[in-house]
DNA sequence: GCAAAAGTGTTTGGATTACACCCATGC
DNA sequence: GCATGGGTGTAATCCAAACACTTTTGC
């Protein structure tokens, strides 16, 4: 029935890559690693790696994860898989990538295994990178942006107390488009945020206010179809 | 470095499933194949089989779903992947799905290999299918939903000419609701539909015009940013 | 006072909604 | 004639864009 035997489907491997999304700086950041093995030494790269027979996918992108960067504890999204015959010069590896976003204060990377460095990369100055990493993470920063126009993903990227205009500021990063303040803070009023007492410090302006997302509101708000995220 | 040897990670294998959508009879259905094989032997499936270990993986979804429903010269989009250690009695497989969006009247289907029978299953009206069939058809289901709201899709699934009543049938079905018809009108003006002069036959009720989707002029507007499609 | 960003209000035109109405066909 | 859906118009309302203006801070 096949042309060939059984057993010989299985002689292939699979290895997941972490695109790891922070927000810092007015930018959208990417974590990426320097690679001190061949293939591709030296070479930057999204962190990812071989997927063991009896692990199941997202606990290989954690582990995978925290072997090479030290994170852990970050939610993982499955993003798209790549199975070109030739991507890896050691044999047939698929690989899954998967996705998260992070508040990067909230969190410390540090690099070990075969990673030597690590980096927070903005994602319109990524570099080269190894194998199809550019490919890989260039379509999953696009599945990001599809994502921040539907669900309220950006409260994972943005500190817990923020600004309206660190809010309104990520999304002009990622559509790369210049926003109205007045009309952006029209559009964003049906959101439920809780307004804190304290206020931006050491600012040669005056201070904005600052805001965190409520998430249990918004849920409660979404399943009576009252609130909608769109943007 | 790693826990096994390395060769001992080129010991897997990987499938491919094919969620064929179409639209008949005011219903979006997918294409089920029975399976006339071991495991789940006489159960409904999503045509899926296993991948050669030299084979890319779009051209894949190409050859299993020819080989099991005859059609060809469908365009495929990847889905999601499906990794759990158990979900394959004899080993690990982990799949990828893929789905298109055909014209039913446009094509033939006709079951072989091990597919005993195929038929067009109303999305809502699916029985329980072998493996983790049911879970992977519905989150693609949910997939197309998401896409029938912000690309232009829709017309990969109605006739060439259909009459806009077909076209509102279809949202209407997907997302289970009702819409009102002169708004429905309205909401679809920007887009660029080429009204024929033929109309609808043999109708007890007054003819309805026929129209069919202008790709080209889309384009064209989506290009210069003045036609965003949103439903 | 000045620069810089925070924060708000107004106007306008275009979409969305709900609803009413007329039209063409088969029987 | 009548049932059935095709097809269109209107008024009220909501929403988005453009733009102007006031406020509060550091220096």
């Amino acid at each position: 029935m096949y042309r060939i035997e059984f057993s010989n489907f299985f002689t292939s491997a699979f290895s997941v890559d972490c695109i790891i999304f922070g927000y810092s700086e007015d930018k959208i950041k990417a974590l990426l690693i320097k690679r001190s093995v061949k293939p591709f030494e030296n070479y930057w790269a999204v962190p990812g790696d071989l997927v063991y027979p009896d692990e199941d996918l997202p606990q290989a992108a954690e582990r995978v994860l925290f072997e090479l960067t030290g994170l852990k504890n970050v939610e993982m999204h499955q993003s798209e898989t790549f199975g070109n015959p030739k991507r890896h010069p050691e044999g047939r590896v698929i690989t899954i990538s998967y996705f998260a976003l992070i508040r990067i204060e909230d969190f410390e990377v540090k690099a070990s295994s075969w990673a030597e460095e690590v980096s927070w990369v903005p994602i319109f100055e990524v570099p080269k990178l190894a194998f199809d990493h550019n490919h890989i993470l260039n379509s999953t920063f696009n599945l990001l942006c599809q994502k921040l126009q539907n669900d309220p993903i950006c409260f994972d990227l943005l500190p817990d107390r923020f600004t309206l205009n660190e809010f309104q500021k990520l999304y002009e990063y990622a559509f790369q488009v210049e926003m109205d303040k007045a009309n952006f803070r029209k559009k964003i009023k049906n959101i439920p945020l809780v307004a804190h007492e304290e206020k931006q410090k050491n600012v040669n302006h005056r201070p904005a206010k600052l805001f965190s997302f409520n998430k249990e509101n918004f849920e409660k708000l979404t399943e009576l179809g009252d609130c909608r995220f769109k943007m």
